[in-house]
DNA sequence: CTTATGTTTCGACATTCGTTGAAATATGGA
DNA sequence: TCCATATTTCAACGAATGTCGAAACATAAG
């Protein structure tokens, strides 16, 4: 990925509202939420939330799709690997004893299986 | 990781000079380089380069230690899986073929071994 | 066609952020 | 002690960002 685009997802990401509904829509799932759950969810105002959904589509975080009267959004899990494949790129310099515990951690990522294994240190917004 | 310091992370590297200067000293692993020398290599001013790195050394990315007159700067691997953890939590509700080829593209990320894999695509600044 | 619902767009405002120049601090050497 | 090098701190300026109210747009139902 480019420089620029890793800089869009960042400070798309880099803001409370914005991260609170990208993890939101993590945890949903590829069905994805609608817009105005979404607002209420999180208790934003819709044309809050409007500028923030855009700026993470924008971002290629999210993906956006009308059904009748509502718009559903949804995470896409791509935008995510790009993003950490990017920061740790020739991280280590020939070293693996050094970023090996950053891919378990991914590995690890309080996902797949369900809920077997935990994260390390829960990490705040 | 709590949400705060995730936001504090995510903008810390939500800057071209400071996403360049910590993926500058991802590569240079462990032993880090001196203040002076980041600013030659990317062209920064030093009293700009010194609040950036500030930035990062707050938001828990970078550890410091002084040498003599120097300061050596390096990225601190755990920051990144914290974040990876964090951003990637209850991620994809069960389905595993979800969130697999996040956890794939963070095993392949360029590093270990050390460059027989490519990522898949790069991303720009 | 009119109305109601869901969402976005626009303009304005206060706040935050990044850079710059000048000065200050810290370490090492003559 | 005095000087040179390395880095940080401070104050100020312009640019970018987030939020709000009001209005506009899109879709569906009566």
């Amino acid at each position: 990925m480019e420089s620029s685009s890793a800089i869009d997802r960042l400070s798309a990401l880099a803001q409370p509202g914005r991260l609170a509904v990208f993890r939101l829509l993590v945890r949903a799932g590829p069905e994805g939420i609608p817009a105005g759950e979404i607002a209420a969810a999180l208790g934003l105002a819709p044309n809050t939330l409007s500028s923030q959904l855009a700026i993470l589509v924008q971002a290629g975080l999210l993906s956006s799709a009308r059904e009748g009267r509502v718009i559903r959004y949804a995470a896409r899990p791509d935008a995510l690997s790009e993003l950490i494949v990017y920061l740790m790129e020739d991280c280590c310099g020939g070293r693996p004893e050094i970023c090996q515990p950053v891919q378990e951690a991914a590995a690890r990522a309080a996902c797949c299986p369900p809920s077997r294994i935990r994260a390390r240190r829960p990490l705040s917004a």
